[in-house]
DNA sequence: GTTATATTTGAATAATGATTCATAAATTTT
DNA sequence: AAAATTTATGAATCATTATTCAAATATAAC
C-alpha cells in the first residue's frame, strides 16, 4: 500500500503558521498556504478539514505541550514556589523562542479560536488551572501575597507576557528575548512574592 | 437647508463597537451595523468611507482621549510617580469601566488595525512616549527600579492590563472591575517601585 | 405649493477566496 | 506489466458580503 510522504503534514501546518502570522487568520489564502508548503490546494484539504481547522490545530498542539510541561513541573516536590514560578515564566518564553511566527499567531488568533472553535480548548483550561494551582500552593506556604486575586494575578501575568511576545516576535532585534524574560521575573517576583 | 439629524454618526460608530465586539471585526457585518444603528445600509457610508474606517475611528476616538489625559498627567508637578502610576492605571479601567464593548474592541482589534490603517496611530504613541516619560521621571527620582527595562515595563503592564480588561468585558460579573484594579496596583507597585 | 437641494434608501453589483471533485499521477499488488 | 488502490492536482464552483448608485424622500427656500 502507498503510503503518503511523511512530512506533508507537518509541512502544511509550519506553512500555515507562517501565513497566518504575517496576514493573520482572515487575511491568509489557503493557495498562500499550499505554496509555502510546495502543494497543491487540494492537499490541504486531504490533511485538514478546512481553514479553521488548521488554527486550531495550531493551538492544540501548543497548550497540549504547554499543559504537559506545566503538569511535571507541577508534581515536582523538590522545587519551592520560587522556583516553580520561575520555570513557569521559562515555559513560554522558550516555547517561542525560536519560532516568532508561532508567537505572533498564539498571541494575535487566541480569541478568534475560542470564539468559533468548537473543539478542544481542553488543555488551555486544563493549563490554567494547573498555573492557578501553583499559585495557590504559595499563598498557602505564605510566599505569595494572599490579598492577590488568583485568577486576576494568572492573567496579569499572562496578558504581560503575551504582549511582550508579540512585540518582541514583530522585530526580535529591538529588545532581546533574555531582556525580557529577566524584567518579567523581577517584576513578577517582587509583585507577588512575601 | 436640511441639516443631517445630529445622533447619525454616533449612532453608527456605537452600533460598530458593539458589532465588533459581539463577532469581531471580520464576522461583523455591515448590514447588521446599519440595524443596530436604526439606518440603512447606504447610510453608513455618508458617514463612513469604508468598514476599516470604522474600526479606525473607534481607535483614533480612544487613544486620543487616553493621550489628552496622560498629557495633562504627566504635566503634573504635584504629583510624584506613585500617584502618577496610579491614576495612569486608573485611566484605563475608568474608560472602560462603562462600556465592556469597548474594552473587547480594543484587545482584539488593535493589532487588526495597526497592521492594515495606513491612519492616525499617531496618539497611540504619543500616548506610550508619555507613559515611558513617567516611567523614566520616576527612575530617575530613584523611586524605580532602574534595572528595569522601561519599553519591557510599559508593554508588560498594558498587555496585563488588556488580557484583563478582555476577562472582564466577556463576564462582567465574575471579577468586579473594582478588585481588578486593586490588585494591578498593588503588583505593579510592589514589582517596580523601590 | 412648487422648486431646489440635501439626505436616505436598499436592491443590484462585483470581487474575493474557500472548498469541491473529476482527473491525473504515483505506488503497490498480482 | 497490467490492474488496483492510494494520493495529489488545480480549474471550476459557490457562497458570502462590502460597496455602489439610481431612485425616493425629507426639508428648506421662494
Amino acid at each position: 500500500m502507498r503510503v503518503k510522504e511523511g512530512t506533508k503534514e507537518k509541512d502544511i501546518l509550519e506553512a500555515a503558521i507562517k501565513v497566518f502570522a504575517q496576514h493573520s487568520y482572515h487575511g491568509a489564502k489557503m493557495s498562500k498556504i499550499a505554496e509555502i508548503a510546495n502543494v497543491s490546494i487540494g492537499t490541504l484539504y486531504l490533511y485538514y478539514v478546512n481553514k479553521e481547522d488548521l488554527l486550531v490545530k495550531v493551538f492544540e498542539n501548543l497548550w497540549k505541550k504547554l499543559y504537559v510541561e506545566i503538569e511535571s513541573l507541577a508534581m515536582r516536590e523538590d522545587l519551592g514556589v520560587t522556583e516553580k514560578l520561575d520555570y513557569l515564566i521559562d515555559l513560554f518564553f522558550d516555547i517561542f523562542s525560536n519560532n516568532p511566527d508561532l508567537a505572533t499567531v498564539f498571541v494575535n488568533e487566541q480569541h478568534h479560536v475560542m470564539r468559533n472553535a468548537e473543539v478542544d480548548v481542553m488543555y488551555y483550561h486544563d493549563f490554567m488551572a494547573k498555573a492557578e494551582l501553583i499559585i495557590l500552593e504559595g499563598i498557602k506556604d505564605k510566599k505569595i501575597n494572599p490579598n492577590l486575586n488568583v485568577k486576576v494575578l494568572r492573567f496579569f501575568i499572562l496578558g504581560g507576557i503575551k504582549l511582550l511576545l508579540d512585540i518582541w516576535a514583530k522585530e526580535p532585534k529591538l529588545v532581546p528575548l533574555s531582556a525580557i524574560r529577566i524584567n518579567v521575573k523581577t517584576v513578577i517576583k517582587k509583585g507577588i512574592l512575601n
